[in-house]
DNA sequence: TTACGAAATGACAACGTTGTCATTTCATTA
DNA sequence: TAATGAAATGACAACGTTGTCATTTCGTAA
């Protein structure tokens, strides 16, 4: 009655139960159609009654490769969750799991770090999620073994990198309003060591600059409302202040708030832009005008530039993915 | 001139270039003291000349573990990556590398296939991230040499789970209301299907008739701020209406918005109260009360039981976090 | 029936580690 | 100096797969 369960079923005991070869198990998973129909089924019948299921670090020992890729998350944002959702997609569709480590905490990681952790784990390739500075950035080297891609706005001397097109949302914002009449534009910025905040900022800069138009100082937020509400308060003094771009759309909204509580109309006196299309999850009957950025593109498009790398022994390339602007109806028309 | 870069560097490489046997390097790496300091300086020195790094695979099979844990993303949602975060922190703080994979949408993935895929990956236990049901959750059976835990609001026959406490914060909330003297509670549900949203009510149910309450008829959401100004639309004109539990802050501002456009004002002629503490981000100086889940804690909570179950097989048991109810203003005392 | 080529199956080595046990080297004491 | 035991090192097998090549079985035609 007891039933002996050895710890881990191989496929030498599936073999002995279905009085064949080890080597004809092996066949029946990686290449059925080289076995007979009969002897398949009793293979088969053996596997199911000793529950096997295939080791995956002998297979991948003889094999050499593992079938995962790593990605390392520097950085764990609200926006990362759409990334790492079409990372995931797009890694099951082409046969992929995912390894992933995680910057703690307060600790200090550096690219080498990362990649020296990671290529002690099952990974074939890997992703890094990076969007602030990181000391070694420009000196790192990526394992030659290891097709590696940085998700970051940044340049990359010999990765391959990936980001949203940041800048250029913002530019596209910048000349919105210019488009609509508007004869400058004031920006709110996110935190300062944000390299999406930065990227947003110059953006905007160099829209106003190919116009010729001066910008002014930018005000310092840190992505949430109520920093959003301080520069609204600002900036409603400002009598030449007709449009504000916000880095994102709860400072966006902090700044509407504060025109609003000084009297101001959006968009009759102030027009406003954000960034990443989410206000309207918040707040009814939303009316802000916002640039979207496609995450899941984003971590669709690293995964892919990823597996290319494995097959083809790639050089560096750089992906942009271009923003969207939804427009609602918080910019007003200057013209005529 | 030209290097010869061999494709893998094997301890066995590393030995004979350090003069000595595979067996040390091996011993270099896994006990360091019980090698003489010179040799063990050799051997670091070849290991760092021809850039060395141990075969997760080979060094697997032998160990017979992977020091992973398998995390299946049945679901990816905002408040994921908080929880996502503790997982990942948890299992680098006890030397774990996670490995993931994700249900796509439309895909059906059960608790069975989601458990095949992951006994063919690097993994010695599992966490699901489960919000919503799935056809097989009662019948499924863990394979027993892989513990597995999951994070979901209803009870398993065989498996541990851990959980929000989602139906002990909705009852927290309530009894908030009638503490503060109000008599009745309104409920704004979330998605149909999602058993958050479920536990919710549940929670504001049992809370309303422990006290000899009936509830009234819950108004259906679907987690967005629109949902929410609908249904405000409909409290408005509810005259024994003082008091709203929203199921999240998307729709509790919904709910506030709705009621100041029809004239009344929160906290004065209506209460409400909302889920997930988030809108002070999006809101300048928000006065919403919310009843906030430890998604961070959960994760840590989690990874902690898959571990705990990996060194002691441990029996099935059930972890509940309870939620904190954030104080603000939204909610009128109706006392004295 | 026999001979033949193709299809199906099997024996054995190899992937790169770690565990077991045997052997060598070293420092210490008589 | 020789004897002793402890410390350091090494030889070899084993983990569970897959690749290579040899062998057996089968269906078909002479």
């Amino acid at each position: 009655m007891a039933t002996m369960d050895k710890k881990n079923v191989s496929m030498n005991d599936v073999a002995v139960a279905a009085g064949v070869s080890l080597k004809t198990v092996s066949r029946v998973i990686n290449e059925p159609d080289s076995v007979r129909e009969s002897t398949r089924d009793k293979v088969h019948a053996a596997m199911e009654a000793l529950g096997f299921r295939t080791n995956f670090a002998a297979r991948s020992l003889k094999l050499g490769r593992y079938g995962c890729i790593g990605v390392v998350l520097f950085h764990l944002s609200g926006g990362a969750v759409d990334m790492i959702d079409g990372i995931a997609d797009a890694a099951e569709e082409r046969g992929f799991a995912l390894t992933m480590i995680k910057k703690r905490a307060g600790e200090k990681m550096t690219l080498a770090d990362a990649a020296r952790r990671m290529s002690q784990l099952p990974v074939d390739g890997m992703i890094f999620n990076l969007r602030q500075m990181v000391d070694d950035f420009e000196t790192f080297e990526a394992p030659k073994d290891l097709k590696t891609v940085i998700i970051t706005p940044m340049e990359h001397p010999t990765c391959s990198t990936v980001s949203d097109d940041q800048e250029g949302g913002a530019r596209m914002a910048c000349e919105y309003f210019l488009d609509h009449g508007h004869k400058n534009v004031y920006f709110v910025a996110g935190k300062e060591e944000s390299l999406s905040s930065q990227c947003r900022m110059k953006g905007w800069r160099a829209a106003l600059e190919a116009r010729g138009i001066e910008p002014p100082d930018p005000l310092q937020g840190d992505w949430n409302a109520d920093s959003g509400y301080a520069a609204g308060l600002v900036l409603a003094d400002k009598p030449d202040c007709t449009a504000v771009l916000a880095a994102n759309d709860c400072m966006a909204n902090g700044v509407m708030m504060a025109l609003r509580d000084k009297g101001l109309s959006v968009p009759d006196d102030v027009s406003v832009i954000g960034f990443d299309d989410e206000l309207y999850k918040t707040i009814p009957n939303s009316i802000l005008t916002s640039v979207k950025f496609r995450h899941r593109e984003l971590g669709i498009r690293a995964l892919n530039e990823v597996v290319a790398g494995l097959e083809a022994p790639s050089s560096r390339s750089r992906t942009l993915v271009s923003g969207v602007l939804v427009e609602r109806s918080s910019v007003r028309d200057l013209r005529a």
